[in-house]
DNA sequence: CGATCAGACTGATCTGCCTCAGTATACCAT
DNA sequence: ATGGTATACTGAGGCAGATCAGTCTGATCG
């Protein structure tokens, strides 16, 4: 029950020990609580002065739409994730963000955020850790869409996921449930949602995972993680950086 | 001569109004003028503890490499940038960083780097922001490799391209100096070389751009735009967004 | 309880881009 | 001059993955 407990809380801390009263500053950023229905967004491209937020609970994914109406989702947000920072940060969204379940979140106002950093210098320090952490994700995504097959692609991408939510205690090595729909797979792989199946059902009859009826299970992870090219120091490291 | 002139102070200044005091802050960062050749990489995957830099002038480019031999360029760094940012803030680099022409840069010590930050929030906070905006950069690569073909992508690029160097003075409307190799533009595009070559070629007789002789010249930028679909607000904004 | 609909899945065909295998050209060192 | 090396450029052929046009299953609902 205490605060350090909040899955938020706890991925600052991996970056930089906070104080207590750090991190009742950080508390106190936790605005109204919210929830959100599955599918339509919580922020679309444009929109100006919205707010950000501390997922609690359910996925969203970001995704870019271009003109000729196909769409890239560009990673999703699980439990303990930042929506929205840099969209705040600009003032108007870059991005739409869409919940894949239904989800609730604190709102964190860009004023809040903007006067706790001016602050508490080590929580800014911390954000800015975390931004990092997740442009490390979105340049490993670059790099799988630009240079893996599509095979290679989605064994990544389902130990990527894993790894994540395994940092937040929602898998374990041998696997997690996963609520994205094949056609949300192939948006964010840049494939086609037919391709993503033929590929899921290589996956399977090579022994190496299953993902079937919202569940993700992984029968072989040193395979997987061979066939990958998978290296998963980017999204972990061992204990704080800053003391 | 007024420290207001270093084009990462400019940089950040467009993203946070800095005081006397936190533009000498920041004056005080820059360390050591260094200067690398082309082609010997000034940071290597793995390596820890290395420091970062702020680019004075030429260019570089941040890559991967994958276990097939493959490499993808997921950006490339004009004079004014900051070199090595997310690679300082996990102690070890998660990429590589290679010079493409000769390169002068200033060395920042990454301890410096934490130091600063901790007592001026302000620069903290500025620097997040730059940091959000190269994030934002790669977010559209990744779009754009994940769902633009082969034609748009490399229009895309070249427009990307000379709307960042405008902002630091290296380009007009017309065109820019562009020390890139074909071989160079293909590992950032996610394509082979030799496709490359075909879409300039392309590009060329439809009279939008040519690329020949180390200089990009536009010659119907309307056209270009239109064909890339090209919004340039992810690099740009007006005035500071924090006073 | 049949209708409807979203998602999973499949076969056939098509195509954008890759690979291979060169030639052409400029620049550098000797 | 002369060979060497890097980059630009081209044609032919192959293949990974897209597109099209479905079927099948399981949920939801009037």
């Amino acid at each position: 029950m205490s605060i350090q407990q909040s899955p938020f809380a706890r991925k600052l801390g991996a970056f930089v020990a906070l104080s207590g009263e750090e991190l009742s500053a950080l508390d106190r950023l936790h605005g109204r609580r919210k929830t959100f229905p599955a599918g339509r967004d919580i922020v679309h491209e444009g929109q100006v002065n919205h707010s950000a937020y501390i997922l609690a609970s359910g996925w969203v994914c970001s995704y870019k739409l271009l003109s000729g109406g196909t769409r890239q989702i560009v990673d999703f947000q699980i439990p303990g994730d930042f929506l929205g920072l840099r969209s705040v940060l600009f003032r108007t969204a870059d991005h739409n963000i869409e919940p894949v379940t239904k989800v609730e979140a604190s709102e964190v106002p860009a004023a809040d955020l903007l006067a706790t950093f001016g602050k508490t210098p080590r929580l800014a320090t911390a954000v800015l850790w975390a931004a990092s952490r997740d442009e490390a994700m979105v340049v490993e995504h670059l790099v799988g869409i630009g240079r893996r097959d599509a095979k290679e692609r989605t064994a990544h991408f389902l130990l990527e996921l894993g790894a994540r939510l395994k940092l937040v205690g929602l898998a374990t090595a041998s696997g997690y449930a996963c609520p994205l729909s094949q056609y949300m797979l192939a948006d964010a792989l840049g494939l086609s949602a037919v391709h993503i199946n033929r590929e899921l059902r290589e996956l399977r009859e090579d022994g190496l995972v299953t993902f079937q009826h919202g569940k993700v299970e992984i029968h072989d992870l040193d395979g997987l993680v061979a066939l990958a090219d998978f290296d998963k120091t980017y999204l972990d490291h061992d204990g704080p950086l800053l003391k």
